[in-house]
DNA sequence: CTGTTAGCGCCTTCAC
DNA sequence: GTGAAGGCGCTAACAG
């Protein structure tokens, strides 16, 4: 003997209401379905007698309004827009940067009353089966390595696709600041008079291994940390330093629990740096806390930069990066919804504070 | 003069792939369109060469297998949760609970590989419409208010729904602790020999005004708001506590900058507190940091008590309630999947640390 | 293992 | 201001 699953409410309005249809309305109300459907999508249209009389219907028999699968398969549009996070989507709630990012989605989402969508990748081979299985309107895919497969899966559907973070693929819209010469201010910032410059830097790719690397720019996918790097040998460059005595501290993860081996490592090695370039804000307090555990002054001793101007970067004193991450989220998901041709390249803004000894005005050129 | 929207890879495999359909694909395959469906559905019932000729005939026509909307028409299925966090939306991801809740949902959901979507409401008339326009399996609430009509509104569409936290509704599945045992609990860990009782609250209705209020239960429609202080007054009536003379601050959010204000106007009361229970450990962090600025000793001075157990309670020594929103989130997502019969209450525990003096043994009882 | 039939619930198109 | 026809792309149910 089977009981039943669920205990609906015995209202009437309710029950069983999502296998009434507009045909039944229209049976009720004895007009025809187009009525039905005008009611809803263009009650301007309909004379105010009839619609008070369908709706009268509709609340008889508890119809709730058009069913969104079939509006979206007579109108190809779904009402929501999807968020990639890869594999990332499970941590992605404790990233400082994601959640900026993804807050700045959310408030366009809601402005627009449409839902945001996270798609679950897995980095296996279905996840292009999984993008495509999708009910949105566009694909906002968050940073990833440069020859993902989902973004010609997203691509494929003739939907816009925004990529925040890089890559830059044809056809895709890029929401990134300019990271290359962003990467070369700050580390004219931290990196002024420095004899053992040293980064701190984001994955190289999907393989996400930390380790001492020597920066080989081929391995490199994430085409953030790459450009980053690229502005960091572009000062090195222009100053006259030997970018090969760079060290590259690689984290496996932007967080700081994650990074404090290597860090550690860094800051022992025989030769130890003083001046640390870190990709985001969140690693640079975890290098001022091993600063601060070994007895060694910041700037003096050691100098440091972050990357964000996140929340605490200000209490902190620390030079850094700033972006707003919540406007780029902003700005993905309003072209991922086609809602903005005024495409512009957010800004960024060196903010030199107690971390770092230098003077110097370091905003980019206008 | 128009030009292209976007450009697209010119590879033919991909271009215009929306309007390529399963008619299409089965015409060039020599077979019938129900055989092209059972190759993407199961593929298993279809002969080896049939499913080859089959995918070539789709890999050369573009087709990228089924279309999201006709699919969940037909079936009735869509491959994602609906996740309701109320005007919370935009700060969800800042606030520590809810992103604890999340990843919970995001794991099981990745897992099962079916996307979760976050439906925005207003608190307007229109939020029905919304929720019942969502494309989902199921409904994921997050703590509301008694008598939400969004609640209703999922249950009308004969779907799962699953709220955390309260209301408790007839038809819906609930995932929260005993909030009321649980406050009972740690106000006798908390409130210990104390003289003036004070509780740091969340806000008591959906109008989130902040106060120094007299409990007025009637006034409380915020269920985990309204079963905490329950818990409270059951304390207070076990112990003789006069229960109109115990303090109740009422926040408007939970955030530390937000409650600032009501913790300072607490503590700098005539009669200030001695022991003060807080509703969520952010909100136990702010008051023990007002503490410090006014020399206070915790515990000595001042008992303080948080809720959640959150990362940072244990090493700020803070005694809490110990609950695993990331469990509740996972829970919740398989109810809304129905994929979870055995559903029990989730389990509570009062962490007894340095920031009260009570030495008592404080467990539930089994 | 493969095919036929019959819609899912709605909205575009075109008539009146 | 309202209605009739037709089909969006797919799959459940049932043959064979």
């Amino acid at each position: 003997m089977e009981s039943p699953r669920y205990i609906y409410v015995v209202d009437m309005t309710f029950a069983g209401a999502s296998r009434v249809t507009m045909a039944d309305v229209a049976r009720v109300a004895g007009v025809s379905v187009m009525t039905v459907s005008y009611c809803y999508n263009q009650p301007g249209r309909v004379a105010t007698r009839t619609r008070n009389a369908v709706a009268q219907a509709a609340q008889s028999l508890g119809y709730l309004g058009p069913d969104p699968a079939a509006r979206s398969l007579r109108n190809g549009r779904t009402g929501s827009v999807g968020v990639v996070l890869g594999e990332h989507l499970v941590y992605a709630f404790d990233d400082p940067q994601a959640r900026q990012f993804l807050t700045g989605v959310a408030a366009v989402c809601r402005h627009r009353g449409v839902g945001m969508t996270l798609i679950p990748t897995t980095t296996d081979e279905r996840d292009g089966a999984r993008v495509r299985a999708a009910a949105v309107d566009g694909f906002i895919i968050w940073t990833t390595v440069d020859s993902d497969p989902i973004i010609p899966a997203a691509l494929s559907l003739d939907k816009p696709v925004v990529v925040h973070g890089g890559p830059d693929v044809q056809g895709t819209h890029l929401v990134a600041i300019d990271d290359r010469a962003a990467a070369r201010a700050i580390s004219a910032a931290v990196f002024d008079g420095a004899k053992r410059p040293a980064v701190v830097s984001f994955p190289l790719n999907a393989a996400r291994e930390s380790g001492l690397t020597p920066p080989d720019l081929a391995e490199i996918t994430f085409p953030v940390t790459r450009n980053r790097l690229l502005g960091v040998h572009d000062y090195c460059a222009a100053t006259g330093i030997d970018s090969t005595k760079l060290v590259v501290a690689v984290t496996s993860r932007n967080e700081r629990a994650t990074s404090r081996d290597i860090i550690d490592t860094l800051l022992d090695l025989p030769d130890p740096p003083d001046a640390v370039m870190a990709m985001s804000d969140e690693l640079a307090f975890e290098v001022a806390a091993a600063l601060k555990k070994r007895d060694l002054s910041i700037p003096y001793d050691v100098s440091i930069s972050g990357w964000d101007d996140s929340p605490g970067a200000e209490a902190a004193g620390l030079t850094t990066v700033r972006q707003s991450l919540f406007e780029q989220g902003q700005q993905c998901a309003r072209l991922a919804l086609s809602d903005d041709n005024m495409w512009q390249q957010p800004a960024w803004q060196v903010v030199l504070r107690q971390t770092t000894r230098t003077k110097l005005d370091l905003q980019p050129a206008p």
